[in-house]
DNA sequence: TCCTGTGCTACGGTTTTAGTAGCATGCGTT
DNA sequence: AACGCATGCTACTAAAACCGTAGCACAGGA
């Protein structure tokens, strides 16, 4: 179990502080994007998204679920996880994320 | 030295073949996202780009950089490792994270 | 009570990443 | 030629992250 990368902290490959890199080590891990790609739709629960994701250990789940909780960027309501104000706006930049991969497949 | 991550084929939790997916898997090996912002003021070469990211593995970046160009978003010119034109474009979507990271880091 | 679904954890094995050292090539200088 | 130096890249061992199966503890409804 890792730290949660933090701005204004040491972060895996910057002693700087600077928020996008902290931003960078946390979206770097495994699943951490399709994570919040998944819950673009809406909230899901924590079997749902496991689902959504196609075989993610529970283990690694539960670790990037934490630590985007952590990070503000999700949320845990009565019906699932979801995006909170905060990841929605990040996930707004990813937004174009699929058109670009469609252009991206016919290279 | 695992495959690198292809549009229309089986990809880390998803068999459809959807770019999107595809993408998704490639970017969210560690120091994927990294390389990339590292090369978005201009081409670095190999042992720059090594000190850019601050203590990377010469074994990961160079499976990083492999899969990078694997997938045209970088190639390696005589001035060092760069951004294609599509790696640029993809950049692009990702140029409003360090604002987002100012604001998050005040969260 | 029993059944079902929830979020989550234990644990053993595999894969990926880390860290140090160094190789092979090319290029300019002496 | 012989040297120094920078390049991209690889070998190797150790540590960390991840996977996959099973199952726990809790809550709500029948």
């Amino acid at each position: 179990m890792t730290r949660t990368p933090r701005p204004g902290t040491v972060v895996r490959g910057s002693r700087t502080g600077k928020p996008v890199m902290a931003l960078l080590d946390l979206l770097g891990r495994r699943w951490a994007l399709r994570v919040i790609w998944e819950l673009r739709d809406g909230p899901l629960t924590s079997r749902a998204l496991r689902g959504a994701c196609g075989g993610i250990s529970p283990t690694v789940l539960n670790d990037r679920t934490r630590e985007l909780r952590d990070s503000g960027l999700i949320g845990l309501e009565d019906d699932g996880y979801a995006l909170t104000q905060l990841g929605r706006e990040l996930l707004a930049n990813f937004a174009p994320l699929a058109a670009w991969a469609e252009k991206w497949a016919r290279r």
